[in-house]
DNA sequence: TCCTTATATGCATATTGCTGCATCTATGCA
DNA sequence: TGCATAGATGCAGCAATATGCATATAAGGA
């Protein structure tokens, strides 16, 4: 039971969401995701390693990068349910069509994004 | 996406889990829920009323009692893979079955419990 | 009309989760 | 060996949630 809890958990919020659409797609580093999302580098790191924690994840690592990815053969029976829901809720989603989009064009190795980020994110 | 973080929302919970295990059994009145397992009255109708406001639920009255059961036919699809995952992810469990089996027992019109919860409440 | 019972809810508190900021760690490369 | 980059994490503040207690509301019956 505990367990189940905690899966619900780790879906019960809007950025977490995201993340499990994006990894639908395909397998992510957090620096992919952080730029797709638009979000800060911890926000990603931790969201990713919640969803880790919680048994949706896998984790790859491949030099500086932890590549992410869903764990659809590791993970209990049930949450590949809750992954199916989240499919089937945001389909025709904006956001989320969005965000694949985003990230169909988003290149791993971009310009200094954590100096960027650091500008850019002035005054949010 | 509001709507189904909030749906996970809803069921990232111990409680809200083990009310959805009964529902899944047959439509129950607060004061079951509340007996069964053994919540204050508070909680309950709370739980209760937060998993209907997510849309997992339909409410009928009948004179003093507010009956709640699984809206299977008004749920939006996701939803119902939500249940279905429960359904899965509790089968076996001790506790789940043990809340199914005093389900079974309980009756609806029991002695005074709100005294009851009371006085047998004090230092909890 | 008053009393009892079933449920809902306002208020206060405790707990938990999200997030930014700064910093630490680890890897790769010159 | 030193620097830059990707990622992880400690800390603090803020928001959301859970929960008990007391009380309000509403329906049924005497």
């Amino acid at each position: 039971m505990r367990d189940m809890v905690k899966a619900f958990k780790a879906l019960a919020d809007d950025t977490k969401i995201r993340i499990i659409n994006l990894l639908l797609e395909r397998e992510c580093c957090v620096c992919e995701v952080m730029q797709v999302l638009d979000i800060s580098q911890s926000k990603a790191s931790r969201h990713l390693s919640s969803l880790y924690d919680a048994g949706f994840l896998r984790l790859r690592k491949d030099g500086l990068w932890s590549l992410y990815s869903l764990d659809k053969e590791g993970m209990r029976d049930y949450m590949s349910l809750l992954v199916e829901a989240v499919t089937g809720g945001l389909r025709g989603n904006k956001v989320a069509e969005q965000d694949r989009e985003r990230l169909r064009n988003a290149e791993r190795l971009g310009p200094s994004y954590v100096e960027r980020m650091r500008t850019e994110n002035k005054g949010r």
